[in-house]
RNA sequence: GGGGCAGUGGUCUAGCUUGGUUAUGACACCAGCCUAGGGCGCUGGUGGUCCUGGGUUCAAAUCCCAGCUGCCCCA
């Protein structure tokens, strides 16, 4: 069994976060660089995700489906921006038993090319239109830099959904109607506080007209991209051949999106609400709300019955449980693993509380201990939601204070530099502009808002020519 | 891509500089006792390719080289 985390988050982030998600038994290395092994506790949690993301994708008619894991390198470099952008990161399979392959094959970084190398055979008509197709999968992308449990890995679990419209109009609602659903889930399931936004020329998706991401702040004055969604435009149905006849005869070349969000979210989640004590669950996530922690000291028996019988009734409440009665371990050290897994609440059953038919209730967030009685235990559910909505709130306050708007050019890259904000300035947009920023001060544009906004000073805070729009700036994992 | 640091039962580690008996300790695990309201105590026990491969040597956990994995810095 595990022991305790040793190092402090906010001394260690690094060690301290690959501490808390393998103590807790979410994840753990494996023998290959950048390869995790999702375990049970880690993977539920997983489970949940695709849970909530699959009903909201199907709520639009989205379906799943599945391609092939390997593409030939003929339909991998069909468009060029594409094959450009990710060709430093592909895997190849180049032997085939002892024989070597004519043609070497992807493995896919993702599935663009491979999925429309179909589509280009079933849209005629468009009546075929939309086509609005997902699947869960796992890309696999040869990471030169460190790799990092769940944050970023060679294989990594994710969704990606591919869409097929008539109207760019279409196209670009879908996307943006996507990342909705994507910050939806940030927001009520993880409980983070997500900004959304478009990415930067430099920072766009190869091959996309337009990247739209949803972007995380976290402690160490880092952003991180939570998801991305795309407007493909017509990029890729021209090199596909992509072609549907509309009802005047026309034959045309439709527009498409491609969406995803990988279990990155879950990393962000931990590096976000994790604490010295280890892992900290938002209660809509966590595979367990509840840690039932019987003192198994006098009466044991009556204890232990008293403590199925709370299990049972949170059960019927619809509450999600985890019975600690194992005897051969102190009531402290449940509380502590209790604590460590990340489980929002713990309840304590005793023989004081077996006296008075109540709880003794504890929340992993405070701590803050509370008496129950018996009969009003489906306040319990109460407290979860409650638990909830403070851990978005909390966050979400805690994320506002490392923002700040930023005209001085030398400030600008001084504090990008020393991690002390994450900055928000107006800026010129251009990739050489970009390129600068990133070598002088190591951060780089995380996104431009969506909403049209009043510019913060007339010129590119680093160039100096004329600024288009405000963007976020800082470092990312 | 370049450089640096590290790797010892499941976990954390002593030993390495200066090669030499049976590889140290704690935790975890197993058995028995004990009965804990924030990691309970006692006794006994199981568990090791000292990361892998090669080299030097009478002798390598220890020195040298390469690789793998993890971490850090630079591009």
């Amino acid at each position: 069994m595990a022991e305790g985390i040793d190092v402090k988050k906010g001394e260690d982030l690094i060690s301290w976060y690959n501490q808390v998600v393998i103590k807790s038994e979410m994840v753990d290395f494996s023998a290959i660089k950048g390869f995790a092994v999702y375990r049970p506790y880690g993977y539920e949690i997983w489970e949940r995700s695709v849970q909530y993301l699959d009903s909201k994708f199907k709520s639009v008619g989205v379906r799943n489906a599945y391609f092939p894991l390997l593409i030939p390198e003929s339909i991998l470099s069909k468009e060029k921006e594409h094959i450009k952008g990710f060709n430093p990161e592909v895997a190849w399979v180049t032997m085939g038993g002892d024989t070597k392959l004519d043609e070497r094959l992807a493995l896919r970084p993702t599935s663009e090319t491979i999925m429309y190398d179909s589509y280009s055979k079933w849209i005629k008509s468009y009546r075929d239109l939309p086509l609005l197709i997902n699947q869960w999968n796992t890309m696999v992308r040869w990471e030169t830099k460190e790799t990092r449990l769940l944050l970023r890995g060679r294989e990594v679990l994710w969704q990606e959904g591919h869409c097929v419209f008539r109207t760019e109009e279409e196209a670009d609602n879908n996307a943006r109607e996507i990342l909705q659903f994507y910050k939806q889930y940030m927001e009520e399931m993880l409980a983070i506080p997500v900004i959304a936004g478009r990415k930067s020329e430099s920072e766009k998706f190869a091959g996309a007209v337009d990247t739209y991401t949803i972007e995380a702040v976290l402690s160490n004055n880092f952003m991180s991209q939570a998801a991305t969604s795309h407007n493909l435009g017509r990029n890729f149905s021209k090199p596909f051949d992509i072609k549907f006849l509309d009802e005047n005869n026309n034959l045309q070349y439709p527009f498409q999106t491609s969406w995803g969000i990988s279990m990155r979210s879950i990393g962000i989640m931990v590096l976000i609400h994790g604490d010295d004590k280890g892992l900290v669950l938002p209660p809509h996530i966590a595979p367990y709300q509840c840690a039932i922690i019987p003192i198994l000291k006098d009466e044991k028996d009556k204890v232990l019955e008293y403590a199925d019988k709370v299990n049972l009734k949170l059960n019927e409440l619809g509450i999600r449980t985890i019975l600690f009665n194992r005897d051969d371990v102190s009531p402290g050290w449940k509380l502590n693993d209790s604590d460590m897994k990340g489980i929002p609440i713990k309840i304590q059953i005793g023989k004081k509380e077996l006296e008075s038919d109540s709880i003794f209730v504890k929340t992993r967030i405070s701590n803050e201990a509370s008496s129950i009685a018996f009969s009003d235990i489906s306040k319990i559910k109460d407290k979860l939601e409650e638990i909830q909505n403070y851990m978005l709130s909390n966050a979400r306050e805690q994320a506002n204070h490392r923002i700040k708007e930023e005209k001085s050019r030398e400030k600008f890259i001084d504090q990008l530099k020393n991690n002390s904000y994450i900055l928000k300035s107006s800026w010129c947009g251009t990739p050489e502009c970009e390129d600068k920023i990133k070598a002088e001060t190591g951060a780089t544009s995380r996104l431009i808002p969506l909403e049209e906004e009043e510019l913060i000073s007339k010129d590119c805070i680093f160039c100096g020519n004329k600024a288009k729009f405000n963007a976020y700036f800082a470092k990312s994992y």
